[in-house]
DNA sequence: ACTCAGGTATCCT
DNA sequence: AGGATACCTGAG
């Protein structure tokens, strides 16, 4: 189907923006999305023209809201215009949308994520979900679930290239596992809570629980600190970043920020 | 060969 | 509360 998006939305952007792993350049105007145990072309076809190889009924029930696409971004954009570096930052990231990803790949694509370069996290993900994901298409397979983990061998999820973060993905996938209502409960927290709760699991700090409570629960005043933005921070703002003049969508700026920022500095 | 990567847990003070 | 240090492994 085809679909005509007049707000921001640029598949490059959201692809490097480093909120999602599974979302890859094909061609020019052609990614490949692997998410919610599916595979979904997006090709631009001219301005503001985009065809999904879904049906329409696929397209409401999951990427709909998979795009986030009843927020108007350009709204948003607009109010980084207060601040000069934003301004910029956003100016360049123009495009850009919060993606609502699964809230357990996200919690165990944010653990294999510290102290890993994005190729490296995505190489860890891509093995991981062959080794005991569904196959969904000829060579494409779907995030594991909990028990799917459990189900695999130690030495086989280690040859994943996990490390140390195989113990904090079991963990997780036995806590998950015993309770599985868990992950989707938490969504009736508010902000702190949720934050807490997230921190509570093995392998979680600051950081990675503010990245899953942005991309996957759609908490999009959460502001992740990663070594890009803390550098964006040191020398841009010096005498530090003032947070409130931005909520409740601080995390969208920080998309602006991060993109931009180490898109230029990269 | 060697450094560093979208950090966190642990052990200090 | 805040600072220093170790940590699996792959990508450049």
């Amino acid at each position: 189907m085809e679909l005509n998006i007049k707000d921001d939305f640029d598949l490059k952007v959201i692809a490097e923006s480093g909120q999602c792993f599974r979302f890859n350049q094909i061609n020019d105007n052609l990614y490949k999305i692997n998410a919610y145990n599916k595979i979904l072309h997006v090709e631009k076809v001219k301005d503001k023209t985009f065809r999904f190889d879904c049906s329409e009924k696929e397209f409401k029930d999951i990427w709909s809201l998979y795009f986030d696409l009843e927020t108007d971004y350009s709204k948003i954009r607009k109010k980084a215009s207060a601040d000069s570096f934003l301004k910029e930052c956003a100016k360049y990231s123009e495009g850009m949308r919060i993606l609502n990803q699964d809230r357990w790949e996200m919690i165990i694509s944010f653990i294999i994520s510290q102290r890993k370069s994005i190729p490296a996290i995505k190489t860890s993900i891509e093995r991981l979900s062959k080794l005991c994901g569904d196959k969904i298409a000829e060579d494409d397979y779907a995030f594991p679930t909990p028990v799917q983990i459990l189900s695999a061998s130690y030495e086989s999820l280690a040859s994943c290239g996990l490390g140390y973060r195989l113990d904090y993905i079991k963990n997780a996938a036995e806590k998950f596992y015993s309770n599985p209502s868990l992950i989707d409960e938490y969504d009736k927290l508010d902000d702190n809570s949720l934050f807490e709760e997230l921190k509570s699991l093995q392998g979680i700090g600051d950081k990675v629980a503010s990245c899953v409570a942005l991309f996957g629960y759609h908490r999009l005043d959460f502001f992740p600190k990663d070594v890009w933005i803390n550098r964006a921070l040191a020398e841009h703002y010096p005498e530090g970043y003032d947070m409130s003049r931005f909520a409740p969508y601080n995390g969208v700026m920080q998309q602006y920020i991060f993109y931009a920022f180490r898109s230029e500095k990269r």
